[in-house]
DNA sequence: TTGAATTCGGACAATTTTATCCTATTAATA
DNA sequence: TATTAATAGGATAAAATTGTCCGAATTCAA
């Protein structure tokens, strides 16, 4: 569905943003162990993160990476997936026509527009403050 | 959300049971050609399909590739998906993690199996038959 | 029976994605 | 101010996916 990229990338925001809401500042090394992901290739898609202002990094001896609590219920599941994976999953079409076209529509297309369209209502609806819940309670898991 | 070579294999199964429906036995170079696909990465994904039972094949001069008019309503979407992909959308989990998993869920997983289910559902529900509908009279394209 | 048309299958090549390494830059603090 | 801990970023490497090439096997037809 996502791309490893992108997967990592949602894992390290939530774990960051379930940080900050602890007032917690978090290093790339803890991240990386928390969601058990390759550190060097996390860096850059935290780099990614950053740039697209869902994530603040800070550089520096105790520096590391954090989210404004007032933010973390804004942010929606729909914004980290833009940031990595582009909007591939709203243009593309289910069997690799250029992009998806109404006018012309491959085979599949009524089918994948009904699932891709749920798809896209759960993203844009699914907040990060959303995504943090049941981390706590050992609910829910980042890694396995 | 497929792999290229399942969207090959997708639209030649596809392409190959309209024929059949015609009577005609289609050559490796027609498919390529009318699905707008590489003819030896085809060839590969082509005799994939002829394993997995979902294709048949005819060697030799006047040979090809084609399907018994009979099965073409019984096969469904979810057939050549598993014959090319594997099991991986039914059991990956969202975040990458090695296995969807219900007791120890990524902080993901409700909102995905969700669509997932819907998913497969459509998969399993979609028949050849019901895929090529429309290209004859130009509804549906299976290039562009 | 030979030649042509075709799929099959193995080896290989190119591209994309994933992952690593190393240096530069920045900031805290001793 | 020097040291240390951190992110930033460029170059490179490894792995996976996508794509190509070529000869073998098979079948039809002249
Ligand atoms: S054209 Fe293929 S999914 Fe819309
Ligand atoms: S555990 Fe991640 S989708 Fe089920």
């Amino acid at each position: 569905m996502f791309s490893k990229a992108c997967e990592y990338g949602i894992k390290a925001t939530i774990y960051i943003a379930h940080q900050s809401l602890e007032s917690n500042r978090v290093s790339l090394k803890g991240i990386a162990e928390e969601i058990n992901s390759p550190e060097a290739f996390t860096a850059k898609i935290l780099q990614q993160l950053v740039k697209n202002n869902i994530i603040d990094s800070v550089k520096g001896a105790m520096g590391g990476f954090q989210i404004d609590k007032d933010e973390i219920s804004k942010i929606k599941l729909s914004q980290i997936v833009y940031a990595i994976d582009g909007n591939k999953v709203y243009t593309g079409c289910g069997l690799g026509l250029h992009t998806c076209n109404d006018k012309k529509p491959c085979p599949v297309h009524d089918n994948f527009i009904s699932i891709r369209n749920d798809l896209k209502k759960m993203l844009e609806t699914t907040s990060l403050l959303t995504m943090t819940k049941g981390l706590d309670v050992g609910l829910t898991y980042l890694k396995r």
